[in-house]
DNA sequence: CGTTGTCTTGATTACGCTCAACTCAGGTGG
DNA sequence: CCACCTGAGTTGAGCGTAATCAAGACAACG
């Protein structure tokens, strides 16, 4: 398929430069790319746990259901994001993923993230810098639902949003594509369909974020920023120093 | 210090059998157990992250303050855990750390995370595994918070609590310590201190769970597990079958 | 015995939920 | 081409859970 233009290596890169053989192990698990459609679920609660995916286009979510009939939206997955690294450790699914958008997704089985241990320290590291990454995410969203109100809650997720798009694409506008429904952001949010609609409707009138259809501008990012109270160290992770130095020590 | 006793050697145990060489590699990270008194600092917010701790004995927990005064406990430590595992992709702390009881902390850096990355591919995977499961009580925590009620977020909070200690303490008995304060819960569950007050006048009516101090006794434990839409999938990992293979492949 | 910190209780307020009706755009079929 | 349907979003009215503020109880401590 594609070379060099792997969403996944780009997105290691990210975090430190790599060989050729760590590419090459890295597109090996990109090997089983498989279309699948907007809405199809990936996954479901309960299934056996065996495998990871790699998102290659497309957006996904990962949800729970209560027994309320709530629905709680746990994580929004970009290209390049690797879905199901939190179920390493266990042997069910703990949550549904499914589809977002159209999109290509490729699976590959936990046995393989055994040979990224053995076989390249560097790859180990990443893994595990953004498994953490994940978690840093996963954090701040969790104080942010505790304790901010619902406007924060929209402002804080919109910004998070824009931050991680630039993140592998740098030359984003203030203007982008944000395919959540109302709902799927009320679930995301721990908010009703309902206050979200009046939320974005308080926002627009202060200038803060315009929706249209499924495109966000946001004409003053750091007015939202503020408004979200928004640190953005979760987000400006800096692993190289230690990365970097782990590559020496390998390479000796 | 103590050998066999160690607390991180029994937290490991728990996910896959260990060799000598393993259990070595494990106690060096508890060389410098340093003594800590209650509601010491173990670091702040924005200090340079370069080291783990393991939890030898006592309580610790992780929170973020808010712009507005308000604070949101992270994650309540008990003795085994590694404290700072998040942090391995940053430079710079994400949270503040702080004892709730008197304990016994031991520092190791980050580097020799990487030690155990190159000489062990079992503790390798049990480190993810552990760190996945970090990440599967945070989630937990996040679904309480956004969408249970004040009741549900109490009664969850206080079951996770018997099931962890349970975990490195199999005889616990339905009464134990929870050397929490109310305040300290309300910052867990992000709720205001008066309310946990209330809540907890509500679940001793309907004899659910009895606090007198710091000790809590939970007359009907499946009673509570109920109340809480308790699902202990997430606590009840099973690495093993994983890990054996793996190190049958290490062995080879 | 007074001080301090933690917890309890009461009165009031507010944020976000629920329910329900309505708007609007897009798609479909006659 | 228009009529209808559908799904998403908007708006209003009323309500409920938990927050806030404030006063008082209680225990531990010096």
């Amino acid at each position: 398929m594609g070379q060099e233009k792997s969403c996944i290596i780009s997105h290691f890169s990210h975090y430190c430069s790599l060989s050729e053989d760590e590419k090459k192990l890295l597109m090996s698990l990109e090997e089983n790319a498989t279309a699948i459609k907007s809405g199809a679920l990936l996954w479901e609660v309960g299934a056996p746990a065996n495998e990871f995916c790699t998102l290659k286009s497309g957006w996904a979510y990962s949800y729970r259901h209560l027994e309320n009939g709530d629905r709680q939206i746990l994580e929004v997955f970009l290209p390049g994001d690797i879905i199901g690294l939190r179920e390493f450790a266990f042997a069910e699914r703990l949550e549904n993923v499914r589809m977002i958008d159209d999109g290509v997704v490729c699976h590959f089985p936990h046995r393989r993230m055994l040979d990224i241990f053995r076989q390249s320290l560097p790859l180990t590291s990443v893994m595990f810098a953004i498994s953490s990454r994940y978690q840093a995410l996963m954090t701040e969203r969790l104080v942010t639902l505790a304790r901010r109100s619902a406007r924060q809650k929209m402002a804080h997720f919109l910004y998070e949003m824009y931050l991680r798009l630039r993140q592998t694409n740098p030359d984003i506008s203030n203007q982008f594509r944000l395919p959540l429904s109302q709902e799927q952001l009320a679930d995301v949010l721990g908010l009703s369909p309902v206050h979200v609609s009046r939320t974005f409707t308080v926002l627009s009138e202060e200038e803060l974020v315009f929706r249209d259809r499924h495109y966000l501008t946001i004409p003053d990012l750091q007015a939202l920023a503020n408004e979200a109270e928004f640190d953005d160290c979760y987000l400006t992770d800096n692993v190289r120093p230690l990365l970097d130095s782990c590559e020496q020590k390998a390479a000796c």
